[in-house]
DNA sequence: TTCAACTATGCAACAAATTGCATAATGAGT
DNA sequence: ACTCATTATGCAATTTGTTGCATAGTTGAA
């Protein structure tokens, strides 16, 4: 599955701790990855198994031990070749689209504080990205290749984010205006309010 | 869990079979949440053990019974109260992002092929939503408040479908140019080449 | 006329992800 | 002195999701 080959990914750049990898796909690569610690310790046992990492310990002054985890050439023969095969797209799982899906007047000012928290999220995510290309990734001419495939996926992130702002004003707006009249219940729709069946058409 | 939510929002749209429901999940309700129809099967088993949703068996011609369900009102409830609950977002996972993480003008090549297929079926995805809003959700006035909801989460995948055609095509370009010169890898980029780490600063 | 595709349902095994808990130490703030 | 956040690791139980298989009939095409 693709969670060990996202931390072998991380682990190409660096040689990391477990947490360290945890903080790592909490923030930065989290943003395109997640995953929890435990799923990552567990993860990276099974690696170790397979001899895909090598892991080494370090004490520490006053702290329990680390743990080192390093790609081993194995493991990055494995990266290889996992990045050559193809993969299939799996949509986004969004719970606030089925939410929405059910939109009432009741509803609409709940969810319009959800939205709200989203754009809050995304602006800031956006904000991020932004400040990290500015620094490291805006003249693509002067980057080798590999540096260009993350410029890629940085400028992914940036355009979703952005994307999902623009989206979260237009439905901030709509949702607005939901709540301010709650009468227009009357209006219609078309029959039965839901495009789950019209794709057959 | 959402999958839950998802399959009884779509009940309150039709009485629905386990078969439809999947079919269903694999076209229209997919583009923003998928489920197998064996995750299906038994969700809807649990969902009528809790008596959220109702079925009933109908005798057909020649073909085996099917088992039709419908939400219950307790069930309806239920997804009141979901849908005012307050949910977290969890990133998209995208392996082809962390594929294009690790590009280099080897496999530039064939990145450009799994770049060149999502581009095939995001516009496909586009084409579909647009005929959809063209069809039914143009004019959002017109529209009761359950039909406006709808009509946002159709904007938001025809967002993301258009956002992600044209990052598509930007990612083609410089793939295009990756694989043809194959030489630039003496060129330089931020230190260690990702922005893993790069969060802190 | 046989083969594939579609309708319709479901089990069993397995893999992946989440949640809750537990340990054990340090450093900073109140 | 006490509490809270941080570093650092991990188990166990549960929930979700995937894969493979099985049944059983129908319809349409090569």
């Amino acid at each position: 599955m693709s969670l060990a080959y996202a931390i072998m990914t991380a682990l190409t750049e660096d040689e990391l701790t477990g947490y360290e990898l945890a903080k790592r796909f909490d923030t930065s690569l989290g943003f395109f990855w997640h995953a929890s610690h435990q799923q990552i310790y567990r993860e990276l046992k099974i690696l170790s198994q397979k001899e895909w990492v090598h892991s080494r310990s370090v004490a520490q002054e006053r702290r329990p031990d680390k743990t080192l985890y390093e790609l081993t050439s194995r493991g990055l023969e494995e990266l290889h070749t996992w990045v050559e095969s193809s993969s299939k797209v799996r949509p986004a799982k969004d719970e606030l689209l089925i939410k929405l899906y059910n939109l009432t007047p009741d509803n609409a000012l709940i969810l319009l504080d959800e939205v709200q928290s989203r754009r809050a999220y995304m602006a800031a995510n956006l904000a991020l990205y932004e400040r990290i290309k500015a620094k490291s990734y805006l003249i693509i001419e002067a980057l080798n290749v590999r540096a260009r495939g993350v410029a890629l996926v940085l400028d992914a992130g940036i355009r979703d984010a952005h994307n999902q702002v623009l989206w979260c004003d237009q439905a901030i707006e709509l949702l607005q205006s939901c709540a301010e009249c709650k009468v227009d219940t009357e209006r219609v729709g078309p029959r039965r309010h839901g495009f789950t069946s019209e794709v057959t058409e």
